[in-house]
DNA sequence: TATGAATGAGATTTCATTCAT
DNA sequence: AATGAATGAAATCTCATTCAT
């Protein structure tokens, strides 16, 4: 990577961490371009050599923060003392991962989520940004090595995603009707049994 | 009623429903208070007489529309030609009779949701708005009367609204994974999986 | 006086205390009429059946004080244990008194200078409001019993009171070029020469 | 300085005449930002870009054109035809021409004194923008060669400024106690006595 | 590429004043 | 006399976007 081209990286780099601080601090109506460069040290003008405006880069933004949240997840999975074995024991690992690590950075679930997690989180999982780690992949190679075999296999995990999603973020952040801790059993039982009515039968 | 408390309630009520009109055509961000007086035939200032700000019109609009769907929705299993009996068909026929208010009104659905479905279900549902009709105290009541006793009803419902919102929030939009029509079946049977998962046994 | 009459006079007096209590707190151009009437517990239309607008009750506020402050200064000067002589000693005694009195209400200092210290003053003193008390023929009469004889009265009190007040106004508010209580000697000095120059001899 | 700087300057230029234009001709409080930059020829958000609101740009106003008033006296005392010699007459010399120069500008006089003019000429002459011309060293330079010497000479020219100013302004703006051509030599023989209180002897 | 001055439409909000009750 | 809802002009200020350098 030429020089030039590294510089044009690390300015949109700078962009994207300034606008990522000032919309989970402000809030996205509050934060405004002006604000973004001056904190990210640019031109008004370079903003848009890089992006269309600000809800272009938010959008970017989101996908690439979901992203990093399964993938570390992912990762602690594979990495993880003792093998978890069972695909309704790997998702819930997931999700549990994922929700640990929301309740620990409240100012990125508020962010993510108040522009719809669950569009995020889906475009990830199920359509969207077959980049790096093809996550609707890894997924998918979970469920073929599960002794089980499932049918509806897309319906299954939006399902999952959804539900988990949603009342995920309404435990987290309001306690209610349980703070997550104790939300997290209710929520595992029926991630359990919308698995289960997938499956056919053991392979 | 005097004369002056009549007109002031007009006017409020015009202000709402303008308003109503330009958030579900152009989007809360493009929709200028003075759009709104414009369209409700009132001064500027009059709006500043009975909300705070925009988003003080939008909050009671949300709490109002949601309102509105729970109601009609109530209305209907009550008026139903054959009396619908059994938590679950209960339950299912009020989520059943939302979507389908919601598939024929999709800028419903977007004003709605846009602004955190869940959010908004929930205070009607769990917590808020006992003005007129109080939707909790009618789920307890349908619960009561079911021949099954149920554990933990508030998480049960809960996770039902927090499901069948999100679920059906981006079936309907999106038609994604499946369209609503044939991801019904599918939502549907989850939600039975999760009563049937707060059952004791039959009283 | 009726009962209407009274209660007429009260509502003036009310707003008169709210929009002075105002004044001084937030200042004129950021008080509005709807803060005077609020504090003063009336309607607004009330407020236009005794004021013309809100400079009608500045002024109206400002040639009060300033008439207050002088009324105050001429009754410690006629009630001083020891009998003050000499038209320099009791121009003095008067600055000095005002001077004291201002020093322990800096907001009053601002409210009467912010709107023209020197024309206020100058109104009450020589053209002005000759109601209750008439200063200038308070200050004519001193004048006449002093055992000197002067020339161009009229000039010496304006020159005077200008000085004083000019002079006074940023002592006070800026200790500068000295804080008041050092400046008062130099102050009291230029009074001196000044009433000096006018005199003609001994009568 | 390049084109862009140029352009920055005459901008603000434009701006700073506008506003001088329109502030003595409607007063502060009737003109509005979009007056000035109408008048400027400017848009709107331009102002922003050079002054913080009507006030910053007022209290820039007044310090320039206090002082080039006395800049244009300084000037005409060292130019004068024949030398002025002696404290007393160069400062009798700079309050006259000043005097004479708002007697001819009285819409100059109003917006500087209703904006407080002692404060800006003292700002001017004892403490502040010491930018291009400092006054206050131009005044100790003057002390300085005089043949006298002076005691407490801050002192003695602050009770000269706010003197001739605040006794200046009423009489100019309202002939009371006298028109300003018979009101003069009263006040420079004030003058002259505070400027002889502070003499200590002839060096 | 990068800059940032300039734009100017338009958003929000205030508030003096009126007038029907 | 008193009220206060309604008005709507006008004020301030923001900010996304452009474009000459």
């Amino acid at each position: 990577m030429g020089k030039v081209d590294e510089n044009k990286k690390k300015k949109k780099e700078t962009l994207f961490n300034s606008a990522y601080e000032l919309f989970i601090t402000k809030g996205i109506n509050s934060t405004a371009i002006s604000d973004i460069v001056e904190r990210a040290g640019v031109a008004k003008g370079t903003f848009y050599l890089y992006f269309k405006d600000k809800y272009d880069i938010r959008n970017k933004l989101i996908a690439h923060k979901t992203h990093e949240l399964f993938r570390a997840a992912k990762l602690a999975l594979d990495t993880a003392p003792e093998p978890v074995t069972g695909l309704d024991e790997q998702l819930i690992f997931i999700i549990d991962h994922i929700i640990d690590t929301l309740v620990l950075n409240i100012p990125l679930l508020n962010f993510i989520s108040k522009n719809l997690v669950m569009g995020a989180l889906r475009s990830v999982l199920l359509t969207g940004e077959r980049t790096d780690n093809d996550f609707y992949e890894i997924f998918l190679k979970m469920v073929l090595e599960d002794t089980y075999e499932y049918l509806d296999v897309d319906v299954m995990l939006f399902t999952i995603v959804e539900l988990a999603g949603s009342a995920g973020y309404n435990s987290i952040l309001y306690s209610e009707p349980l703070p997550i801790e104790q939300y997290k059993p209710f929520l595992y039982r029926s991630v359990r049994l919308i698995i289960d009515s997938h499956r056919v039968r053991p392979v």
